[in-house]
DNA sequence: CATGAATGAGCTTTCATTCAT
DNA sequence: TATGAATGAAAGCTCATTCAT
């Protein structure tokens, strides 16, 4: 693929990503997303072989994504604490982009029920989840603060509770409460995970 | 409304459950629901003002069945433990009604960050839930088990826990693993609220 | 037809009446019709062939009373003058009645290009619409004020004026131009007649 | 606007003036329009805002068209006779024509009584018309032959005679009887004009 | 007689996709 | 490469008509 694909699929990927925020998973039609991308009707299948599959590459792109800012952000701290609180940083980091993120992620979560290759792709997001969980859990075994059984078990406890929280605020339609849930979150998993 | 009426509607709902179920949320068509209820094409829109009139009377409707399902089982109940186990066996009852249940139910978070009607039900079906763990907790907190600073939060936390197990077992696909994300569900909420 | 099947079938028409002029011939519905009679749903079809049917009846009605109202008028007088002005004061009646009629002719006549049952309709009374105007004519004739060379043609260009200027008038959307438009019309049948 | 988007739109309108014409305002569809400018279903939706755009780009176009043809005749002319004559050949043109024209006017006009974007339309239509009456009386005047009152007034006469005799016309669905009520209408004008 | 539930044909409109330019 | 005109399938919805009650 040349530079150029690559750099035009990357500006229709993007645009998907703002379009599918503003009008949903179903909704949003390729003209959409040509004109957030400012280009015309038929780039989108001229580089995508359909609109299934700009969207599950919009899938792919916005969890890889997520997840490397979040490991990034854990692997620069080096206590237990300051990993954690990175963790829920870097996930709850503003209201503006975790609205846009969830919304289109709990769209994709609702399709892969249906869909096997967005099924596939949320599997790998969520091996990367627990990785990082994993990552803050051992350190807090390290310091002698916590005592983890089974660390799969603690890693799918901990995605539930971030999900959870972000998908109960993002109910609320309320950018203010954003501060409460995260800190909400924060407790929840600390006070699972201190046990 | 008529006795004949309310019947019918039920009726609609009911076939629109199942056809939402397998077809999806956008993608389920008025007639796929008229087949599913055995009826031709114009009843649905006769019972109903329109497709979205249908889909929010369906939304109400099991998202009310679940919560009086669940409140009778915890109310059945007289510990702290029982009440727990009651509840967690009526919400996870079986891999094919929580399958379909939380299909449909995800199709509708995702339709509610765009759609007000949607968010209210959930709104209120949420405030449900809590108050069944409410009660849990308060007897948990009566035997002594259990300390809870805020009955909110722990609601909230127990809500995250089920919400997410169950989208993480929704995601395996897989029936047979029914059983262990129950089970880690349930160990995981008394790791958090016996902290 | 019984007692009852004519009443009832007034009745529908009555309401079939009202219906058209407010939502228009093509617009309309039987239930619309229905709703008006207040009746149920079912009546027209009962009462009636088909929708076609009451509407071709409807416009029976209107076109028969009209010309019933207009004769009786014309023949109430006695001069030239008088007979002429009773006719313009019995169709230019008041801007509600001349809205509500000549809104539902304008819907027959457009139809009746397309409607051999309308035409026929129609053509009776425009016949009986010339018979009016002869009577005017051969009065004003006896008392020496004019000299028709052919009453037909007169007739036509009478009926012409008066269609045109109410048509004209029915565009303008303004109930205050009502007399003006009558008195215009008055006079250009006056001009034309006694030229 | 492109040149090919003009003329495609054009082809469109020309294509809905036949199919009105033979099926009514309210009964033509889409797919009529489409087939009979032989496109696909999808392209008058494409051109067109929807169906009502479509129509009322075709009553702009048709009484645009009639006025510029029936200005040009009259401006052809010199002698008020000549004029006069030239404006009722130019109205009367032949009958498969004025069918045609009359037919969907007539429609137009029933709508209209509902619907101010045609009646805006027909508004501009009638100053037009009365424009042209206008520049004939002008001429009658000039030469003598006749003295207006009012140019308003007698514009609004000569339109209905117009009209109404050609409505007349229609309705006896006759090709035949067309030179007859050409000539009796123009009789009608010189009489009302020239007394 | 009267009702109104039920049917299904038929409409407008949207939109993914194709393809000539 | 890129465009956007064109296609036509498929959807929601309306409503005349029928008919069991």
């Amino acid at each position: 693929m040349s530079r150029k694909t690559e750099l035009r699929r990357k500006q229709i990927i993007k645009a998907a990503y703002q379009a599918v925020s503003d009008k949903g998973y179903e909704t949003v039609t390729l003209q959409d997303i040509a004109n957030y991308a400012d280009v015309s009707k038929g780039v989108p299948n001229y580089y995508f072989q359909n609109k299934e599959d700009v969207l599950a590459h919009l899938l792919e792109e916005i969890t890889e994504r997520i997840y490397q800012k979040e490991k990034a952000a854990v692997e620069n701290e080096t206590s237990f604490q300051e990993m954690l609180q990175a963790y829920i940083n870097a996930v709850f980091v503003n209201p503006e982009d975790n609205e846009k993120f969830y919304k289109v992620y709990l769209d994709f979560l609702a399709q892969a029920t249906r869909n096997e290759r967005y099924r596939k792709i949320n599997a790998r997001f969520y091996q990367n989840c627990f990785s990082i969980s994993q990552l803050i859990i051992m350190r807090g075994e390290s310091e002698g603060l916590l005592h983890s059984m089974n660390y799969d078990d603690d890693g799918k406890a901990m995605r539930s509770l971030i999900d959870g929280y972000m998908i109960q605020w993002l109910m609320t339609g309320d950018h203010q409460k954003h501060r409460t849930y995260k800190e909400s979150c924060l407790k929840a998993i600390q006070t699972y995970l201190t046990s």
